[in-house]
DNA sequence: TTGCAATTTAGCTAAACATCGAAATATGGT
DNA sequence: ACCATATTTCGATGTTTAGCTAAATTGCAA
């Protein structure tokens, strides 16, 4: 858990991950979004990487990452419910209001623990 | 947005905010749930002062710290939003549910660095 | 094989961070 | 005024992090 906040904490790798967040990308590719050397990248990579928050891909030359939103959703969740914070995710906020809508179907879909 | 994640990627910070959440507490109830001397606990009240996550009132010799809940939902799901990830808060869920009974446009916050 | 392109590893510096014990500050009681 | 208590600041030390350049690795293609 840590390990993803202090992932996240740093500007440029959660730029990183916002442009995952739009389509996988190489390495080179995302580098190019930013004014540092490459070197210093692929270390963010790696940070990001030890977090388990992207996952590379190698084809040939060039490693295509991509992010592992699950994951980074499992970690803010996660910290959320600890501090009771109330959050859900937009699934369950869409099962809420579908239930919302049809108040007769009674979906018993036990998700009050 | 940097100061808060950078705040809560430290486990001894988190248990912080955790014990915060059920009351407000002075500095040396809350040093007495930690290993480490209180210089240092100080040191991480500093750093969670900084990023607006508590805020401190002095009653006499003591200081009891409060948690700054708002603050902490604003980066968590600020931060959700950015990255497509599909997370609300409760009072957000339900204003949700309503708007989606009776279809009208709901008034957006304003969002900020 | 030779060479090129993409990426990482190695080796370094400077800055930031965590932690401690000791000292300083502030407050309330006697 | 003096002392005890609560908390922070100070100074020192070891660790981590972001960044760089240069070199090594890997895969492809001529």
């Amino acid at each position: 858990m840590s390990t993803v906040f202090k992932a996240i904490a740093d500007p440029t790798r959660r730029k990183v991950l916002e442009l995952l967040r739009q389509k996988p990308m190489s390495a080179g590719e995302l580098c190019d979004h930013f004014p540092v050397s490459r070197p210093t990248m692929s270390a963010h990579f790696a940070v990001l990487r030890e977090a388990d928050l992207i996952e590379a891909q190698k084809i040939g030359t060039t490693i295509i990452y991509q992010l592992k939103l699950s994951v980074l959703e499992e970690a803010l969740l996660g910290f959320a419910q600890v501090l009771g914070i109330g959050i859900e995710t937009a699934k369950q906020a869409k099962d809420e209001r579908a239930s919302s809508l049809s108040p007769r179907k009674k979906a018993s879909k036990g998700r009050s623990k």
